[in-house]
DNA sequence: GCTTGACCCTGTAACGGTTACAGGGTCCAG
DNA sequence: CTGGACCCTGTAACCGTTACAGGGTCAAGC
């Protein structure tokens, strides 16, 4: 109990690389840890939870500052989540948004690479289409 | 015939900003262009339809070193398509896989939102979530 | 003792692609 | 002859992460 840890164990355990976490801390997601007499960044279970937490927004898409948010919200428990709730449906509809323009892509490029039936450049359907094909005006992706 | 744009033109006609074709050119993806007396960029038709090929390119989701790569493949008529039927494989895989993972974040996503029946922050199943929940080792996305 | 290597620190720059500046010149219409 | 639209160059920002450089600290093994 009352665990601690240097940050190489942190990022160990948290699949964050030290650099992030120092960049998190950066940001002001962290607050700064407690530091040894070396200058070596300490960390609780806490901050460790709060790293994880951190990680996880990261991997359903969320960026930092939408992270940061939420974290501000955990940290008031006693007030209605009802925000949190509104950032992570707006985020879902973001994603499938994201998910059938990807998709739109995906069977434009089908197309084109069934269209092509080998041979020299100069045929290609897929750099023919390139030059030709106007495609209804979406934002640049991926 | 043979007609003359300045970048601002080009601009309107490829609904690529100035700033991005110059950009190319800096990249080399498009070859300096003449200038008038002014230093002004003056562009051929031939000019505005690379750009255009690069705008679709990134429309699809392309980055720019691989649409280096398809013009040059453009640039060889004579050349077999193979290349260019090889990039837009491997990239269609990549979308498809893309979409697999957004899938997944979504639905994700979608279940920890279901869950969530207004309250406190406390009992917010999405922070809950955030907390607790480990995901399988997928990258960030978006 | 003294070296080696793993770890930590700070600060800065790169990645990709775009956008937004600053500070300047050119051109046409009113 | 003045205002505004356009052009030029170069630099920095955006986002999140990674990779440096140049340094300090500590333990194990000789």
């Amino acid at each position: 109990m009352s665990n601690v840890y240097r940050i190489g164990e942190v990022a160990q355990r948290t699949g964050c690389s030290p650099e992030s976490i120092r960049h998190y801390e950066k940001l002001g997601l962290l607050k700064p840890p407690a530091r040894g007499e070396q200058g070596y960044r300490y960390y609780s279970d806490e901050a460790l939870s709060r790293i994880g937490f951190i990680r996880h927004g990261r991997e359903l898409g969320l960026d930092l500052s939408t992270i940061q948010e939420l974290l501000t919200l955990s940290d008031q428990p006693e007030h209605s989540c009802a925000i949190a709730d509104d950032i992570a449906s707006r985020h879902l509809t973001h994603l499938e948004e994201r998910i059938r323009a990807l998709q739109a892509l995906a069977d434009e490029l089908r197309q084109v690479v069934d269209q092509c039936r080998g041979g020299t450049t100069a045929e290609c359907r897929i750099i023919q289409t390139l030059y030709e094909h106007q495609l209804p005006h979406s934002k640049p992706t991926d």
